[in-house]
DNA sequence: ACACTGGTGGGTAAGTGTGGGTAGAAGAGG
DNA sequence: CCTCTTCTACCCACACTTACCCACCAGTGT
């Protein structure tokens, strides 16, 4: 079981590389064969899965029904670009074109460890999605924590 | 289970290390193998927390919805600047420079024990967190002890 | 007075992030 | 069908940061 943590800033390099850094590394498990699946995120970013989670999720789309159209539609959208990549021997992951497009990043990549999964973001758009948050995070902490909807 | 309490005011060195009180480091349950989970607290200071105490909240965070917004904020705030560091054989963990620099902390630091884990600020930002409280501790004592929100 | 515990400071070697070069594979065009 | 071009994957090299190690000082209790 994963349990990435921690976020950076890194470069993409002009053959659009990205490091994976150490710390996130260090907490991949073996099962993973150093291969990752790249995906779109929710927002404008995109979700980077360890091999070994990933089955998991591809495992809970096959129980979906293939006859509702908004299941079908989620499919879809999360298969569409979904790329394997493995790490080279420097520990980075080559990310395709349109991916990086999709999610507006050039040459900086913010970096961001969520446990099961690591998220990749043009640090602009991730600054611009947090100042977009209506609640501070102290109020919404109460509210996930406590269960408090108020 | 751990339970931290007391306070020091300690220094923190050129490379960002925080010296564990004794007093505290004998509250540390052998679980947490010497190591600790630094994040950002709600206010303008630092969580540390021990291995066996931030599983707890690691369980939790996994068991939220990844399909809620708010959920995902959540954990993107509490994991995006948290950081594992062991004890050195000095018995300091060492805390990045965004860490230090989001608690404006640099050359000493104030370290408090709150049972399950200890919170670090800066002297200073301490002082003002006090000076800004309305209502006095007796007051609160009452609120908080007797649930009365008068 | 000495030993021991607890807090502070600094040097060095290994690890980590970044950039570029080259050869092989895949695809387009003659 | 062969050739040229483009893209990808693997390799190597360098600069910087981190983590580990050792040393010192002050206070306390024996």
């Amino acid at each position: 079981m994963s349990v990435f943590k921690g976020s950076n800033i890194y470069s993409v390099d002009s053959k659009g590389r990205i490091n994976i850094p150490s710390r996130m590394r260090k907490s991949i498990s073996p099962e993973a064969n150093e291969t990752f699946t790249i995906t779109r995120g929710f927002e404008k970013c995109l979700f980077v899965y360890p091999q070994d989670e990933w089955v998991k999720i591809e495992n809970k789309i096959r129980a979906l029904s293939q006859t509702n159209p908004q299941h079908r539609f989620f499919m879809r959208m999360l298969l569409q670009q979904a790329t394997e990549s493995q790490l080279d021997a420097q520990a980075r992951i080559t990310i395709p074109k349109e991916l990086l497009e999709f999610a507006a990043i050039d040459s900086e990549v913010f970096i961001l460890g969520l446990l099961d999964h690591i998220e990749l973001w043009n640090p602009q758009e991730y600054k611009a999605y947090l100042a977009a948050q209506q609640k501070s995070y102290a109020e919404v902490a109460e509210m996930v924590l406590w269960n408090n909807d108020g």
